[in-house]
DNA sequence: CGGAAATACTCAGTGCCCTGACTAATCCGG
DNA sequence: CCGGATTAGTCAGGGCACTGAGTATTTCCG
């Protein structure tokens, strides 16, 4: 009998809150779009022309995952994805207009699903949610990317 | 330009966490076993015998999920699965004793792993993070589960 | 200039996660 | 006791997420 708490391990913690929010998102905001997808059309609306790579990097996800999630985008035709004349290793990505259409209309129903997922938490311990997640994410993050510390001394 | 920031995003977050998580467990817990299957192991140390749907709930994973990861553990020789002769719909599960080594060893790793990951926070800030999190998933589970108020008046 | 190293992306393989449709077994009310 | 509802599990299908190996292109250095 060394059966331990689940409910005393981060991990177990956030596969429960990320499968919840799934869940809502299902629910609330679109069953068409996930909310990567949502992520990427986000970064592109606030930087367009960026290639696939720099995209992975500012939602978060490897160069596997994000050539699967923009492919599926560019199917639905929500962005569209050109070889970098400078460079011929890039794609250079762009939301088409029904892309940002698309996401003017999630970016509504996002922040709606945001509030009723964060309701039971009061405006200071929303606050705090955002920082402790952040903090912990973030370490963990650093961990595997040595951050390159000062300068390397080569 | 109605880009919105995705660090105000609990979705988006609470993503990020479980891949920091995921990247962490396989450096300092095992490439071989995941966080997922460690739960079950976990969940079948405490309560020998359940059948799958059971264990499912106990660690939140639906009843395909659950399948597919018992499939996997059954496979490595971690665990049994025999027809319940009481009901023929289900199936017991209970760990070898291959499965009890493992889980014993893992249990040790995932303390010291948690203690890496949870290191940023101080005691009190790692006590609301629990406390938090635990709040806002409870709270978006029972959105889907209308959990029978008082007594299903019929 | 020319070849080694670095970079962007693709592909195959594994595992998690859900829904919806299906099968088999049990339970329950008439 | 029997037929419909419920319940446990399977299967097909779509999407997210990572690693390791491979291709094409560019860059950097001798």
């Amino acid at each position: 009998m060394a059966a331990v708490d689940l409910g005393t391990h981060p991990g177990h913690l956030a596969r429960r809150l990320q499968q919840a929010h799934y869940l809502l998102w299902n629910t609330m905001v679109s069953e068409e779009i996930t909310s990567p997808q949502f992520a990427v059309l986000n970064t592109l609306v606030a930087e367009p022309g960026l290639d696939q790579r720099t995209v992975g990097e500012r939602v978060g996800l490897d160069r596997s995952t994000i050539a699967e999630v923009i492919s599926r985008l560019g199917r639905r035709g929500l962005l569209d994805k050109v070889r970098d004349p400078q460079d011929g290793r890039r794609f250079l990505l762009r939301l088409t207009d029904e892309g940002l259409r698309t996401h003017k209309k999630l970016t509504v129903r996002t922040a709606r699903m945001n509030q009723v997922f964060l309701a039971p938490l009061s405006a200071e311990e929303q606050a705090l949610f955002f920082d402790l997640i952040r903090r912990v994410a973030d370490a963990a993050e650093g961990l595997r990317n040595p951050a390159e510390p000062f300068a390397a001394q080569p």
